[in-house]
DNA sequence: TCCCGGATGTGATCTACCTCACATATTTGT
DNA sequence: ACAAATATGTGAGGTAGATCACATCCGGGA
């Protein structure tokens, strides 16, 4: 229990007692998906905040011609489900599925809610956890405005070279917002 | 006091008592800067976050060949400084300057931090915003990677049509993330 | 009031990237 | 181990949007 990876993570933004471990891990749940399987999908409410113990997944948006935009992709520590939707109590719009077969915790909205409220610690790790990634997607947005293609390609495989191994190229291209074509000649 | 725009601002999240308010209040200050001038320049320490009560502002970034590119506008009642400087305590990438002359509300980076531990509402509050501004920057991106210029335009003009009255066309084109003559070319 | 710098419109190229088409390799489920 | 599905490479041609060039317009400061 001391060592939890979950233990750990939250451990990087704020300490934590024994009991008040116990307590939030409480509140989470394993699950198990195979690759291909869906965490939340389009048109469903979406009561559930996932993190990852093992795997590789994608949250991911398609559009009236079917294509796919990925948002994010997700791997081991990391949290995922489609925020809008979770947050703000609507239908999904952004589907999130399993690349690789998953261990996942999870936590129900109305348990993140109490969390946040009963301990002052856990709305404090959420919050630095969301200005986290809140800077994340302004660098991004910004590297989409002024970086071409190939430059973004180039910061994503030197920021999470360990992502190339793991999930096929087109998706890397719909994460970069470019064709696969055009992402197999960044490169060869 | 009851009626200040703060107070009204915050109580759209959270319910404060008058001695709560009063208290927030107190760690902030008025200033005023004209048209032009600097809140948060490219290399220094940023120290403060500031809040619109009147006027009109941007957040840019000006890439090695003097281009700029806008973040995020800012108008009455908008929050903006350089987020990742301001929370990771590192030099300003990014430049807030005045669009119009404006009238504005700061809280140093120490005032936050106290506020947010001592008082677990206005935690609550940031880490809300927070959340907030998150879910619209996955949207910009996901603007950014699935529509063409004319749309994300449309969703713009539709979303802030006093923006247009109120900067020049080019900064909205840098904010769309395309030249100012491809805008001009997407009305008329 | 006048003048100057910035804001805007518009034509003429140019190019990064897209789409379509097809060949080949690599997984993966059964 | 096999068949089907998925992933990847590469050519050809098309297009949204960039850049450059120039004309005009407008607002704000001295």
């Amino acid at each position: 229990m001391n060592s939890h990876p979950l233990r750990q993570h939250i451990e990087e933004i704020i300490p934590l007692t024994d009991e008040e471990f116990a307590y939030i891990f409480g509140h989470f749940t394993t699950i198990y998906r195979r690759r291909h399987q869906y965490l939340v999908q389009e048109g469903e409410l979406v009561n559930k905040e996932f993190w990852v113990v093992k795997g590789c997944l994608k949250s991911c948006f398609f559009d009236k011609e079917g294509k796919e935009h990925i948002l994010q992709f997700a791997m081991e520590n990391w949290w995922v489900t489609d925020y809008e939707a979770f947050n703000n109590r609507v239908e999904a719009t952004v589907s999130v599925d399993c690349i690789e077969d998953c261990e996942l915790l999870y936590i129900s909205y109305e348990d993140r809610e109490k969390l946040s409220s009963e301990m002052h610690k856990m709305e404090r790790f959420w919050a630095k956890k969301t200005k986290l990634g809140y800077i994340a997607l302004q660098n991004r947005i910004l590297s989409l405005l002024k970086d071409p293609a190939k430059v973004r390609f180039e910061k994503l495989l030197k920021q999470y070279p360990l992502l190339f191994q793991r999930v096929p190229k087109k998706m890397i291209a719909s994460y970069l917002g470019v064709s696969r074509e055009t992402l197999s000649r960044l490169y060869t």
